[in-house]
DNA sequence: AATATAATGTTGCATTTGCAACATTTTACA
DNA sequence: TGTAAAATGTTGCAAATGCAACATTATATT
């Protein structure tokens, strides 16, 4: 992991946050942040806590767009969808440091000494968010509910480094996160375990091949 | 659209892309250019031509990854993906400049005038880039193929600011982005068009509604 | 202009999936 | 610690989809 101020020290990163005109904002569990998300461009950088960005379907289902966590930022996705379906919400108390977009070209903060480590650092988040976007597309358009179950584990399996890893997700989050039927869902993974593919106790996974 | 030199004078791109240690290779139509990608860090940088990153599953199914034109900048996803199975093939006569990710932090770079300017075109086109992740992601998470196709046509309706609109793909390779069977898009196309929803004359979309 | 090649259109059928409507278990919190 | 709420597990069934195997039309190439 890293963070958004990696590499600079805690005394530039205060002046980093002044010149930037940050505003960092404290949540409670369970609060829907939109509001203050839909107010133009910015960087939204988790402090502590998580929250999940959801989209809300016609169909009435909730598509997990975002699974933010500590030093995960977010934002620059919210403006290209539009407006009402979409829900941030803290799943606990969480705390949100907002940069204005615009202010991370102005000229006083372009002169300063850690400009470059900072924008560096930005783009290194950049990246990870779009691996992560490519793994989520590859795992999407995988066609059966088993494909994208496997396809999920073997990303998990790699980044874990073992053929056994905890899942991070709820089985109702899973199902949103692959877009596909949680009793559906269910039903896959008991047939991957009784035809011996993998073991499941709880959230506990192994792959058996 | 924008490019990554927007903002720089020719004069200056030249010495940014000789400070940069930047390659331009040319590409005859057809050519996988994966053994030229697959090389650590590195941007790619399309001058001109067209060309097609691909997946290409065990099931035999190619899923389209990128779909890249002039301007538009890729490499930072191949890394996360594990090789065998991509393939990088130009559509026609294609120009692209290779660019060393390290090279990007040298300081001898970050001296120059024109580097702000450059991280922030790369950090635009990055955002772009996501952007379209997330609506890729937002079709994907569609459970149906005629959601999947009213959630296309939507974006492109309002990104073309009407209508009426021309697919810019074959329906070959809209049915590989929106990973279904194009014998099932192509029946769904007719429901949507005999229950009056779109008019189809070619590439030539309408929506009705 | 002729022909090869690629793209598009069609349909029956087996499989997979979503949906609904439950039962059971676990977790949160007053 | 008791109870409400959330998460997980199960199953029948209708609907949607992939697949295969074609026919037809459009496009490219010599």
């Amino acid at each position: 992991m890293q963070n958004l101020f990696e590499n600079i020290s805690s005394r530039n990163k205060e002046k980093l946050l002044k010149l930037l005109k940050a505003q960092t904002v404290v949540y409670h569990k369970g609060v829907n942040i939109l509001s203050n998300v839909n107010r133009g461009n910015f960087i939204g950088i988790v402090d502590s806590g998580s929250l999940q960005i959801v989209f809300n379907d016609y169909n009435g289902n909730s598509i997990i767009l975002e699974d933010l966590n500590q030093n995960d930022i977010f934002g620059n996705l919210i403006s290209s969808i539009n407006g009402e379906e979409i829900s941030c919400t803290t799943k606990e108390k969480t705390l949100i440091t907002y940069i204005d977009y615009d202010n991370i070209t102005k000229p006083e903060i372009t002169r300063s000494e850690f400009y470059i480590t900072f924008v560096q650092n930005l783009i290194k988040l950049m990246t990870n968010q779009l691996n992560d976007k490519n793994e989520r597309i590859e795992i999407l358009t995988k066609r059966t509910i088993r494909d994208k179950l496997l396809e999920y584990f073997r990303l998990l399996s790699i980044k874990k480094a073992s053929k056994t890893f905890t899942l991070p997700f709820t089985f109702i989050d899973l199902a949103n996160y692959l877009s596909v039927d949680r009793s559906a869902m269910t039903r896959e993974l008991k047939y991957l375990k009784t035809e011996g593919f993998i073991k499941i106790d709880g959230k506990r996974v192994k792959l058996l091949y």
